[in-house]
DNA sequence: GCAATTCTTGACTAGTCAATCAAGTTTATT
DNA sequence: AATAAACTTGATTGACTAGTCAAGAATTGC
């Protein structure tokens, strides 16, 4: 196989891609501003990854796996999964900064942004949340085995609780950023006992 | 004065304008699509409403008002406040139509949408969401009075937390539309006793 | 060195965007 | 009937849209 290099780190431009649709959203964000955002030139993009769409898929895809992962790790691999939990929602009022809390959570945005225009696009979205729910279910059963929970609610309906509780945080805390987040995440954990 | 008279209902229009906003969001709303909905032509949506923008506000402004007063009604002018509420939220796992399931809450879209990009149409939702949780805390605070609620959580913090299971209920409904939600509706609302 | 392959560059296309505007229509006042 | 005011019509504007493409540059295998 012959060829010239690619100049470009795909990861590194999907990341930046992926901080700009984060940013404005699918529909938003123009090819132009994408371009920018990824240093690269129209060709190159098109090239690589066929189409704003193409893009799109990558990035998420790529952010998805990453970020789904690391959350298995951080609830599931500690020794004591309900204080993981509580520890994750806690950490929502403590990050306060703006550029943060105005982005929300991806794939919530997602969610509600491409639900007419480009439901394949939602899809991957949906798939995600409902991977964090797994997650969520993982962590409660392993925490109520080893008995740091001894609620005998079936660990997918307090999964199910959880990712509302974390898709609720997310828009709340447009409205409030900060500790006046707190009362609503402690009602929201207190079925954790 | 003289002058013709307006050939359509401006109360009529902005309900379609706002029903194609809801669905498709403020940004991917094409002033052509708006003008077919609306069964105008441009020259009199501009003529009458300045801008999409103009168009956005005076749809939006109207149905917060309108939609803000019938919950206030529905929870707080009743026999039993408390009850009202669970209704309320039951409600949401037993209205499945697509249609409604797919669209959301509109608050909630406008909050994650125009963050960056609108930040002055966003603020008019946001101000919305923030009367609802209003209304929740006047109507726990009734239901505190009345003794149909015990607890001794303060009526505002169990508004913001009613407040949270909304806009996740609203989310997480795109996932699993139907009795699916029902589980985590009850966990939701289990903290008012 | 030469061909085959892969990537880069940026001009270009066809279509869509929100908004404007001049001309025409309908009404109330006088 | 004349005038002014309010609304309707639809062609038009220039900016922006996603995507294409031909030409050039860098690399490998022979």
């Amino acid at each position: 196989m012959a060829g010239r290099y690619k100049e470009f780190d795909e990861d590194a431009v999907l990341g930046q891609a992926l901080d700009l649709f984060w940013q404005k959203g699918y529909g938003a964000t123009s090819t132009d501003e994408l371009l920018a955002a990824m240093h690269l030139n129209r060709g190159s993009l098109y090239h690589a990854f066929g189409s704003k769409r193409g893009v799109y898929e990558r990035a998420v895809s790529a952010y998805a796996r990453r970020s789904l992962a690391e959350l298995r790790a951080y609830l599931c691999d500690g020794p004591d999964p309900a204080a993981a939990i509580r520890g994750l929602f806690r950490d929502l009022a403590r990050r306060t900064d703006p550029a943060d809390v105005g982005r929300g959570c991806f794939f919530g945005n997602a969610l509600a942004e491409l639900s007419v225009a480009e439901p394949e696009l939602q899809a991957v979205s949906a798939r995600m949340l409902r991977g964090i729910e797994e997650v969520f279910a993982d962590a409660v059963a392993l925490a109520q085995g080893a008995g740091t929970l001894t609620t005998t609610v079936p660990a997918p309906h307090l999964a199910r609780h959880l990712l509302t509780l974390w898709n609720g945080l997310y828009l709340t805390r447009r409205l409030y950023p900060g500790q006046a987040l707190a009362p609503a995440i402690e009602l929201g954990l207190s079925v954790l006992t």
